[in-house]
DNA sequence: CTGAAAGCGCTTACAG
DNA sequence: CTGAAAGCGCTTACAG
C-alpha cells in the first residue's frame, strides 16, 4: 500500500498529510490550506483533498502543528478542587466557552496548595500554552515569576483585583462577606458567629467582610469566630457547630463560610433538638442545589461560577487574539437567597 | 547573547535545548540525556547540564518531544459528567495516580452524549494519547472504531465487562442493584418503586437487578417502576416521588438510582409530612457525604469511585508498558449502608 | 559515556 | 490559487 520507509525511519504509521496531499494528487502545503483554511483552496482541489481525508482516516498530528506553528491551542486551567461543586461549574463554563474553538484545556486541580500549583504550572508550561485561567488572585513568588517570564495572557478568576494589570472576572469576596453579614444583623441578631474551614484565599475575604460589618454594627467578639484549616466538609460543619456553641453558648446565629459547612451544622443541630433558625440561624454561601431544598431551607449566597468560567474564558480568548480588553475587572455579583434558616 | 537567527526564522523565542546544550558546552543530544536519562550521562557533564538548565531557565517543549519521539505521554480521560461527585472521585484517583509518572490528562466532559463522546475523541486523538479511559463499556460504532484502527490501550471504567478483550475495572452494576433491592425485600417491604433518571448505561443495569430480584421474590410490577431521561438532581427526586406516590398510592419503598433523587424524596417527603421509613422507605446509590448526615440518614449503596479511577490508571499503565495484565476485570464491590432511611 | 545527522509531521514566509 | 523548501525543537538509531 504505503511505500516501504526506509531502515532508519521513525515514522509512526499513522496517515500524514504527506500522504493525504499525494492521495489528493496536491502538493503537502496545500492539502494543509485546505484543513487549516479551506476559504484560501479552489472548491476543487478542496473536494480532492477532502475526499482523501475521508478515504484516508487522516487524523492530524496536533505535537506537529504545535511545533510548526508555535501555537499551541492549549489553554491552562488551575483550581483549587475538583471535589468541589462550586469549580466544577466554573470548568463547565469555561468548556463551553473555549469548546466551540478548538482549545484544548489543561486541567490542573492544586489541591489549595500553592506549592502544587507551582508543580503543576511548571509541568503546563512545556505545552506552551496559549493563555492560562488561574482561581483567585494571590499567588507563590515562583508563579508569578514563571507568568511573568513567559509572556502568557493570565486571567484571576473568582474575585476582583485592585490591580489594574491583573485581568480578573468574579465578584468582590470581601463585600458578599460584609452583605451575608449585615443580612443577619439586619434580621436582628447579635451574637452572629463566623464558621469557616480551608482558610483560602477567598474564605479569608469573607471573614474580613463579616469582621467589618461586626465592627460597624458594634457587634465585633474575636470568639464569635472559629476558623479552622481542614478541608470543607458536612462532617467538619457538624463538629464545628458543637464547638461554637459550647464555646459561646448565647450565639445566635452562624454565618458559615460555604454551604457544606452549613449543611453539616443544620443536620448537627436537628440531630440534637436544636431549632433553626429559632435557637440557632445558620446561613452558608454558594447556593449549592442542597440548600434550597432542606427542612429548614438554607439562606446562603447565590455565586456566579458557571458565568465566571465563561466569562474569563471568553476575555481570555480576546487577549489572545490581540483585542484590548473593554473591561480587565469584570464583576458578575452575588445574590442574598433569603430562606428558612437564616 | 545568543545568535540572531536569520530572516526567515520562526523561533518562538524560547529557550531551546540547544542553547542549553551550548551554555553547557555539550552537544544537543547529550543535553537531551542529561534530562531524560540522565543515569547515562557523566556526573560532570551532567551538572553542568543542569546548571545550564537553570541559568536559561529552561523549559522543555512538549510538542517538539512528542514528535520527535512519537510518544505524548498524554492519557484521555472521558467522563459523562463533571457535576457529579461520582466522577469527579474517579478523575482524582486518576490524577493521583497518574501525576507521579509524567503523563498529561486530557479531561473530556460527554454530558452522556454518545455524540459528543465521538466528537471529543475525535479531537483527543489528535494528541496521539499513549492511552484512553473510557466510562462504561458500550460505545457508538464510531468510537470502537477510532479505538480499534489507532490500537491505542484503552480501559472502561466504573462496570465489569463481559468479553474477556475488554478491559474494564468497576463492579457489576447489576449486581448492585440486585442487592439493594434484595436488602428492602429482606426488610420485608413488598410495593418497592424503582426510580430513575438520566438513563445512562449504569442506570439500566441497576434497574435490570431490580426486576430480577422482584421477579425473583414474585414481586415484579411494571408500575413501581418511574425512569426518565432528565438529569439527576435532588429537584427531580423531589418532583418524582410525589409522581410515583399518586401513581401507587400503597408504594412503602422507593430504591432511587442514586442519591442525589434519593435526597430530593427525603426533602420533599419532609415537607409533605410523610415520614420515612415509617410510611416510605427510600434509599439511594453512590453514598455521597450528605448520606451519612442527612436526618434520617440515608441507606445506599458505597461505591469505589475513586479506586475505580486509581485502578483504572494502574492498570492502563502497566498496558501501555506492555506488560500483561494479570486480571481483566478488576473487580471492586460495592458496600451496603444500611442507615435509617430503609 | 558522547556526538553528528536525520527525522518526527506539520506550517510559514516567499515566490509565482 | 498553488507549491518547493526550510524550519519548529526535540529524540533516535548508529557509530565511536
Amino acid at each position: 500500500m504505503s511505500k516501504s520507509p526506509n531502515g532508519k525511519s521513525r515514522a509512526s504509521g499513522r496517515v500524514t498529510l504527506a500522504s493525504v496531499a499525494e492521495h489528493a494528487g496536491v502538493a503537502t502545503m496545500t492539502a494543509s490550506r485546505a484543513i487549516s483554511q479551506p476559504e484560501l483552496v479552489s472548491p476543487l482541489l478542496r473536494e480532492r483533498v477532502e475526499k482523501a481525508v475521508e478515504e484516508l482516516g487522516y487524523v492530524p498530528n496536533r505535537a506537529a502543528r504545535a511545533l510548526a506553528s508555535s501555537k499551541s491551542n492549549v489553554i491552562v486551567v488551575l483550581v483549587p478542587s475538583l471535589s468541589n461543586t462550586v469549580f466544577t461549574a466554573v470548568l463547565q463554563g469555561i468548556q463551553d466557552a473555549l469548546d466551540p474553538h478548538g482549545y484544548q484545556i489543561l486541567i490542573g486541580n492544586t489541591r489549595y496548595s500553592d506549592a502544587e500549583e507551582e508543580k503543576l504550572l511548571n509541568v503546563y508550561m512545556q505545552s506552551n500554552p496559549d493563555g492560562i485561567l488561574l482561581s483567585g488572585l494571590s499567588h507563590s513568588k515562583a508563579v508569578q515569576k514563571m507568568l511573568d517570564t513567559s509572556r502568557v495572557p493570565v486571567v484571576s478568576m473568582m474575585d476582583l483585583s485592585a490591580d489594574p494589570q491583573q485581568l480578573s472576572v468574579g465578584f468582590s469576596q470581601t463585600q458578599a462577606g460584609h452583605t451575608m453579614t449585615r443580612y443577619l444583623i439586619d434580621k436582628g441578631y447579635k451574637r452572629i458567629g463566623f464558621m469557616a474551614a480551608q482558610l483560602d484565599e477567598r474564605t479569608i475575604k469573607r471573614a474580613e467582610g463579616y469582621r467589618k460589618a461586626m465592627d460597624e454594627a458594634g457587634l465585633a467578639d474575636p470568639r464569635l469566630e472559629l476558623m479552622v484549616a481542614d478541608p470543607s466538609t458536612i462532617a467538619l460543619g457538624a463538629e464545628l457547630v458543637g464547638r461554637m456553641l459550647s464555646l459561646v453558648p448565647d450565639m445566635d446565629a452562624i454565618f458559615c463560610c460555604n454551604d457544606d459547612l452549613a449543611h453539616g451544622a443544620i443536620f448537627q443541630c436537628q440531630r440534637r433538638g436544636i431549632s433553626v433558625p429559632r435557637q440557632l440561624a445558620i446561613c452558608g454561601f454558594n447556593d449549592l442545589p442542597a440548600s434550597a431544598w432542606m427542612n429548614p431551607s438554607v439562606t446562603t449566597i447565590a455565586t456566579p461560577r458557571y458565568r465566571v468560567g465563561y466569562e474569563s474564558a471568553t476575555l481570555l480568548r480576546s487577549v489572545i487574539r490581540g483585542e484590548a480588553p473593554a473591561h480587565t475587572h469584570v464583576d458578575l455579583g452575588f445574590t442574598v437567597m433569603a430562606r428558612e434558616s437564616a
